[in-house]
RNA sequence: CAAGCAGGUCUCCUUAUCGCUCUUGUUUACAAGGGAGGAAAGUCCGGACACCAUAGUGUAGCGUAGCGGGUAACGCCCGUCCGUCGAAAGGCGAGGACCAGUGCAGCAGAAAGAAUGUACAGGUAAGGCUGUAGUGAAAUCAGGUAAACUCUACGCGGUGCAACGCCAUGUAAACCCACGUUCGAGAGCGGCACGUUCGAUGUGGGAGGGUAGGCGGUUUGAGAUGUCAGGUAACUGGCAUCCUAGAUAAAUGAUAAGGCACGACAGAAUCCGGCUUAUGACCUGCUUCUUUU
RNA sequence: UGGCCCAUGGUGUAACUGGCAACACGUCUGAUUUUGGUUCAGAAGAGUCUAGGUUCGAGCCCUAGUGGGCCAA
């Protein structure tokens, strides 16, 4: 990790709250992205994505989704969210500077065990880049 | 000490940084404050609230069951009698009625609710008339059995916040079948009968089409804490103080440091009162048959 | 959130009014066959999802739990 005034400034700059408009809401929203949107894996974590005109002025909306089928119960899945979440705060500004059009994401977690939060954040920047690149192959071809 | 019984309390804490949600204040970005449970769970009971008629009568159906009390109500709680388990502290109990009627009892046994009968002993005018043995859970006893039908007493209308009200958006006032306009179709959210209310380019059914976004309901309540009084108790009344989650793809998290008992079961979704189940730690009181000190 | 239903050998199903848990397929053993299959003969394998209760006796009745499935504005 950086440190010092470095790493301070580092943050400056960056974004990193997580507020209610950049969260997906939408009932449409959500049903049309399952049906037609496309998705990277990074074990355990899955990315499913689509473009999409969002109502509000940002890049991307974005949900997390744990099953029940996997994680029995709520204590579990409610911390695994949190943990998700956190991790997608921490780390969204690797693709918002780097995508021109507007996306909405959902996030499903498909592990059974509870996972620490580090192992979240190194996994949650290996999918972004990958959904990155994904987009990148796309838009050469 | 050990084992056991009963009751109660708490549910990691502190600091810093980065985030989430609600409220308030300035005002569009900040500041201050609030932010899961004792079970939030299972959905097993009881209510509040909403709509259907301020939910009415009878029947069917369902529930409860010693007696008395508490409560908004209950299948809950308190007291008490009886039964039962325990050495005790104490626990547990669907604990009305089989002289209203009907049903049921495999095997064994002579015989199982209808009548009869073996062995021994006793007894009579005479006989299973009497006792014992034998089978069985039960053998003529006002038999047993009602978590068998049933009877008695009491209680219960239905549907559920995805209730319900309002705004916005959109389509099909079209098509087919049936019935009907005061001698009335049909509707009023489980059945039947009655009663009652509404009721006319109307109602029901079929096939098909469309919307599925937002606001209210939504958190101040049978409320909490303290205290005084009444009551064996559950609980009730007076006074004072306090406001204590309110999301809607759904808010409590992350990182760092320190401490200790190293953190069990577990996450609010209309709201309360209970029950049941899961579960960590601590405290208080009580009991002691046997053995050891 | 609210409501409803189911659970019996490895699998799929029976069991009347409470009275010895039955059947098919599968499994195992033996026979027939050069071997395998088919066929024939025989055997094992559940104590009824779990824990209590009522009863002389429970798969069946009652209570609580566990697991699975279904319905909806």
């Amino acid at each position: 990790m950086p440190s010092g005034t470095f790493f301070i400034s580092y943050f400056y700059r960056m974004d990193l709250s997580y507020p209610t408009k950049e969260k997906l809401k939408s009932r449409q929203l959500i049903e049309r992205l399952f049906a037609e949107g496309e998705s990277v894996t990074k074990f355990p974590l899955k990315l499913v994505f689509a473009k999409a005109d969002l109502a509000e002025d940002v890049k991307v909306q974005a949900g997390v989704s744990v099953a029940k089928r996997k994680v029995k119960l709520a204590v579990n899945r409610n911390r695994i969210k949190r943990l998700t979440r956190e991790a997608y705060r921490l780390h969204k500004h690797l693709v918002f500077n780097k995508i021109e059009t507007s996306y909405a994401f959902m996030f499903l977690y498909l592990g059974k065990e509870e996972p620490s939060q580090e192992f979240l954040n190194q996994k949650m920047i290996l999918l972004l880049e990958k959904f990155l690149k994904h987009v990148d192959d796309e838009e050469t071809t």
